[in-house]
RNA sequence: GUCCCCAUGGUCAAGAGGUUAAGACACCGCCCUUUCACGGCGGUAUCGGGAGUUCGAUUCUCCCUGGGGACGCCA
């Protein structure tokens, strides 16, 4: 049984690229057959925070990543968070000192520091010397009977090398030369996250490791992990990172990284899906508008690139559109009320009892969103009393200074006689009285659109006058007339 | 600095020794159209450099260059 696993930790929100992360777990899982495993890695304390685990929770639930195995799932979560595993990784730790794997550390912080500092300034690669390793059992007791604090070292093998047999980059291969015994308990006795990686995914019977690029120099160390501790190593997949526009790693500093904030900025979670599945994979069929189930139907890491891809928001936006198309009236209008609301077009109680008006409103801007929080200021002259002109607006105006007038009298009396509400018979009795009245299409379309709307652009012009109603008309065209 | 990874248009990318080097976004025209959007048609634009291997390299090897990542008692 196929068995992957997503592995936040609880220190911040879900960004683009963990969402990406747990995307193709997700997907290789479903596509296999196997199971995607939620664990929650809050071994630092000092940063891990509830609220940032809620968070995380919930950009995954609203991009449909729904797990089968984590928090929420079972009776009993405490396999799924790191910090209610401790005595599961003091055993392992005891078992691997017992059998001389490992051993106890009494270097300092600050010796280790001072270390390391005097290593950067001479230019070379800082490396533990495993002088503890040294010590005498009698030592060891010695300093640990006068209360000396320490931490606790995987002992790695100074000759040979390692191999990550990985799938998407081959084999990859690490001197252990360059590798130091690496910590895995601190000194306070919480585990480190190279260690308990490890015995977490053992232990979850883990079959592939599919994680950001980042995580690839890390492999060897756990690979030494995996073997002293007797454990089958998994399969491994590291995916190439998600890129700013300077080409370094996604980060803050690159704008919105936040999953959940491209909801509150209008995007569909269609289109985050759709759009993360092509940051460094492609469908063999050539596809570009995808769902979840095609998706997964044609997910593959062998297909999965190897470079970087940068994270452009144009082409998402481009999606988000496509997928905006797609929606239900209905659907969509529950989306683009609590931007309504947010703008002040309308109260809560009128996104109920309006709602037939707000459904014709979003059917006729539907076409034009990218985002859905584009529908208030496109529809913003369907919400209030008067319509502005917009400098465009203006011009189209002042260009048509000789029938402006003439057009508008024509239109009013069209209104006052017809109502708005048959818009066949409005658009029918425009054309045919402005044309009686010698005025040209060009001409009365726009002049119109801007009386009645203060805008250059929007839905159908018809669709506009029968939304705007004849009382907002007939006022909006009266006043154009008398600043005239 | 050390180790590791990577390299096709502005962006995402197809490509597996012989192709007119796909497609999508963006951009520019044209068409449709009352505007915008959608849609349709067309266009601009890519194999980082140098050595090999080969009859033939975008494709295989090496070097260089460039970019990135990792080097914590973070995850």
């Amino acid at each position: 049984m196929i068995k992957v696993r997503f592995a936040p930790s609880p220190t911040g929100y879900l960004h683009i690229g963990g969402a990406r992360t747990a995307l193709f777990n997700y997907l290789f899982a479903k596509r296999q057959g196997g199971k995607f495993v939620l664990r929650i890695e809050d071994t630092d304390k000092e940063r891990s925070t509830k609220e940032s685990e809620q968070e995380i929770l919930d950009s995954l639930k609203w991009l449909g990543l729904d797990w089968d195995e984590g928090p929420g799932k079972s009776a009993d979560d405490s396999m799924y968070y790191q910090t209610k595993r401790l005595a599961v990784y003091h055993k392992h730790a005891e078992k691997l000192i017992a059998e001389g794997k490992a051993y106890k550390c009494f270097c300092t912080k600050e010796e280790l520091d001072a270390e390391r500092k005097k290593a950067e300034a001479e230019k070379r690669a800082f490396k533990y010397d495993s002088r503890c390793s040294l010590l005498t059992p009698e030592q060891v007791k010695a300093k640990e009977e006068a209360g000396m604090p320490y931490t606790v070292r995987l002992k790695v093998p100074k000759d040979g090398e390692v191999i990550v047999e990985d799938m998407i980059r081959g084999d990859v291969k690490t001197a252990n030369s360059v590798l130091d015994d690496m910590i895995i308990l601190r000194a306070d006795g919480m585990p480190i996250y190279n260690f308990v990686v490890v015995v977490d995914d053992a232990d979850m019977g883990i079959t592939h490791v599919i994680r950001g690029e980042d995580h690839l120099s890390n492999t060897p160390k756990q690979i030494h992990m995996y073997k002293a501790l007797g454990y089958q190593v998994p399969k491994f997949a590291h995916i190439p990172l998600i890129l700013g526009r300077d080409k370094s790693k996604l980060s803050k500093r690159h704008g919105e990284t936040a999953v959940l904030n491209y909801r509150k900025m209008g995007y569909l979670k269609e289109a985050m899906v759709n759009y993360l599945a092509f940051l460094g994979w492609s469908p063999e069929s050539g596809k570009d508008i995808m769902a979840m189930e095609e998706l997964i139907a044609e997910f593959d890491l062998a297909r999965v690139h190897k470079a970087g891809a940068m994270f452009d928001d144009q082409k998402l936006q481009w999606m988000n559109g496509m997928y905006i198309r797609k929606k239900s009236t209905d659907e969509l209008t529950d989306m683009c009320v609590p931007h309504l609301i947010a703008a002040g077009y309308i109260t809560e109680a009128e996104a109920v009892s309006r709602r037939e008006y707000l459904k014709k409103v979003t059917a006729v801007q539907q076409e034009k969103l990218k985002l859905i929080n584009e529908i208030a200021g496109l529809s913003s002259y369907f919400f209030t009393e008067e319509a502005p002109l917009t400098d465009d607006a203006k011009k189209v105006w002042e260009k048509n200074a000789e029938e402006r007038v003439k057009t508008l009298e024509v239109l009013l009396k069209i209104i006052e006689e017809t109502g708005t509400d048959d818009k066949a018979k409005v658009e029918e009795r425009v054309r045919l009285d402005m044309e009686a009245a010698g005025i040209k299409s060009k001409v009365y379309m726009h002049v119109i659109r801007v009386a009645v709307s203060g805008c250059t652009q929007g839905p159908g012009l018809f669709d506009v006058i029968e939304l705007v109603g004849k009382e907002r008309c007939i006022k909006r065209i009266k006043s154009l007339l008398a600043g005239n």
